[in-house]
Formats: structure tokens, sequence, C-alpha cells
DNA sequence: CCGCGCTAGAGGGAAAACCCCCGAAACCGA
DNA sequence: TCGGTTTCGGGGGTTTTCCCTCTAGCGCGG
């Protein structure tokens, strides 16, 4: 391991100003780290970018002008080298497996400690990823050390549902019935009538309000 | 208006230091606010209180020791001239209500602009009481300005659901059928059966999904 | 006193959801 | 290649939901 030559250079990218300053703030007695870019939103973060060159970004995954993956999307076609941590008030597992597909490097929700974040900074620097451990995502996190590219096929195992029930699922949940289901997705009614039968029982509901209310507390569809 | 004699002395109760150093760090330039008290849970800052004093605390409604309800509730009993702001991710009506009707002097969404605190602090210190104008609880807002002792009786208004469909409505969500619900109101199932129906027109949903979905999304029922 | 709105309920029918049991491919690992 | 699992679908039935119309009582204001 290298002596600190210099510190690392961490940008954060938050629309919220109480945010930032706290992160900033919070920062400050690591002397290993240093502030180089503050933005306040995905567009401001990409021109500051060029002048600044971070080693780490701070990517707030829910900005007003941007969706944090598109950010993370386009930090990592214009400066590959730029590794990218995310942070959302969410742990659902679809955000954090499109942030790992869009290139990101880490996952950490907003509510964390500062040590945490520390950790985070530190380890994405030096080994290039890293999940945060806490208690909501604890599958994720021991799936991941197994081997780590895509989050995306380890979600599966965390839902008891697969790739086409969860499809039905949004479905449900835009009001679409059996019917409207079974024609957009080119399969017979009845077919969609066994998924639905299954998913009810794998998750031991007695109908669909219990369906909807289990998807949206896991967060397998967006309100 | 009188003269500034000593600044508004604030505290700030929050368990997440970032937070904390956030909102300390965006209030450093108001010289007329100052900081008296920053406490990491409700027993810390009910220890602290008799102490420091502060005019307003800014109060996170949900630390890990206790319920903000509850810590407003012991503040205003042992401190009453003490005014409480609640913080709080959720702009959902139960729990601005349940704060009002705990003595709470304002309330806040985590995600607002420093200047929104600034404002609330000011104006709770000189009016008495402040509730933020975000456009997602507009009808709140207008509903305080004309009577406010407790927002619960006006929570009905911004819902179109009337009491007993909020009842039906959350025995729906437990997974209830018609005739079940029907049993447990004392009513008609073909009673029941016309409330579910006006509930959809109502909402403009098109089955028991849409129903859920709009029920979680405002907060109506809980997860 | 008459109408009006709100609440509570009934009838009947159509559609959708729920349930169980079955069969044929296809695919997949041993 | 063999047997198991996954995927896709049918038959046929019951229950639940959804929709529309219609009635009766009750309270309240004009």
């Amino acid at each position: 391991m290298p002596a600190k030559p210099h510190p690392i250079k961490v940008a954060i990218a938050d629309d919220h100003s109480i945010f930032r300053n706290g992160v900033i703030a919070s920062l400050r007695p690591f002397s290993n780290i240093k502030i180089v870019c503050e933005a306040i939103s995905g567009s401001n973060l990409l021109e500051q970018l060029p002048k600044t060159l971070p080693d780490i970004i701070l990517l707030d995954m829910k900005m007003s002008d941007m969706d944090g993956v598109e950010i993370c999307k386009n930090i990592k076609r214009l400066f590959p080298r730029i590794k990218v941590i995310g942070l959302s008030v969410y742990d659902h597992y679809n955000y954090i497996s499109s942030l790992f597909e869009a290139g990101g490097s880490g996952y950490l929700l907003k509510d964390v400690d500062i040590t945490e974040i520390v950790k985070a900074i530190q380890t994405v620097y030096t080994d290039g990823s890293y999940m945060m451990d806490k208690a909501s995502i604890p599958l994720i996190k021991k799936l991941m050390d197994i081997q780590h590219p895509s989050v995306y096929y380890h979600i599966q195992h965390v839902t008891p549902f697969k790739d086409y029930e969860l499809e039905i699922l949004k479905l449900i949940a835009k009001e679409h019935t059996t019917q409207e289901i079974a024609e957009n997705m080119k399969l017979s009614p009845k077919t969609i009538e066994n998924y639905r039968g299954i998913m009810l029982t794998k998750i031991g509901a007695k109908n669909t309000a219990g369906l909807i209310t289990y998807a949206i507390k896991k967060g397998l569809i967006e309100l």
C-alpha cells in the first residue's frame, strides 16, 4: 500500500445544501480526504468534472434535473477512472442493481454515519468497490462477496419472484387485468392466472391487495 | 418587532451526524440563530435541555431510542415554552397531525433548503407556529391558516375519503374480503361493495391494485 | 312540508380473480 | 439419454370484485 502522496479527491453531488454541508463538515477531520468539487445538480457536476477531476464522486441518486443512474453512465463514459458511490434514501434492490450496471462502485444509504462514508471512500479508492453492510440488505452483501460484477443476477434470490413474475407484478400494479397482461406479454391469460396464483402462494398473500402491499414494501414496484 | 437582544437559541436533535453537521454548518452564516444544543437521541436531548434551555428545538421525528411524538410530548410537559419543529422525511398526514397534537409548532421535510429552516425558526420564534408550504401538502397549509389547534380534523378533507371509507380501505389492505369487512363493520356486504366502488371512482382507479397503491402513496395505510 | 343530500342496503349481472388439477413441450444437469 | 424442473397453457369451478340501478330512512334547510 502506497504512502499518501496526496489526499483522496472527492466530489459531492447533491441538490440539498444541508446534506452537502453535512458531509463536507463531517469529512473535514479526515485529512486524507479532500472535497474538490461540490455540485448542486447532475449537469452542474458534469460541468465541473473536467476542471476538478476527483478520484471519487459521492452521487445523490435522486437529483432534480437528471436521474442518478444516467449521471453515473455519463461520468463513466467521459471519465472511466472516476469511481462513483451512489447515495440514496432507498435501499431498493432495483436502485442498487441499476447503479452497479451503470458502472457504480458503491452504494450507501443517506442515513449512515460519516464513518461509513469514510470507509466507503477509502475502500473504493484502494479496492475498487464497496457495499455497505446494513442489516436491511445482508443478503446482497453476502452475494456480493462471492462474485460481484453485476448485482442484478443475485437480486433475483432476494425476492422470491422470477423475472417474468416481476413483470406481471408491475403490470398488476398499473391496474392491468390478467387479460391485458396476457396480451402485453404475448402469453395466454391462463398462464398469467397461474403465475398470479404462484406469486400469492410464494409470499403467503390472499389476494391482489396483499400482493401490492408486499411489492411496495419490498420496493419491487415504483410508486 | 424588538431589536435582537440575543440570538434565537436553537437545539438540533437527530441521530445522524451528517444531518446535524449539515444543519449546523448551514446555519452558521445566520448570526441571529445560535445552536446551543446538539443531541444524538431523544434521551440525550432531554438530559441537555435543563442546562441549555433553547428557544426552539429542531427535532428529528424518527430517532432510534424514542418516537418523535413522544419526545415532543415530554418536552412540552417539562418546558412548555420551548417550541418544537419536527423534521421528517415523510410528509404523511398522520405524522404531521400527531406532532401538532403533541404540542409541536412546525413541521419540515428533511430535504428542504436551509432558507426554509431559517424561515421556520424565525416564524416560530415570533409568530408561534409554522407550516412549510411544500407543493405536496398545500391543502394542509391552507387549512392551517384558518384554524390550527389540531390538524387531524382537516386531514379528512385532504383525502377524498370519509372515515368509514378509510376504515374499509385499511381492511382491504389487510387482505380482508368484502364479506369479512361487512362482518367486521356490522354492515351489509352490499354496502361495503358500494363504498369500494365509490372509492374507486373518487380516485379514478380501476381496481383494488390501484386503490392500494394510491393508499400507500398517500400514506393512508401503514405499511 | 317538500325537496335534498347522506347513509345504508338490495338485485342482478358481468367480469375478474382465485383455486386445483392436469398435460405437453422445452430445457437442463447428471 | 434419462429424469427433473421450468415454462406455458387448458378445463372447469367458486368466490370476489366491479358496475348500475333502485329504495328507504333520516336530518336539515328553505
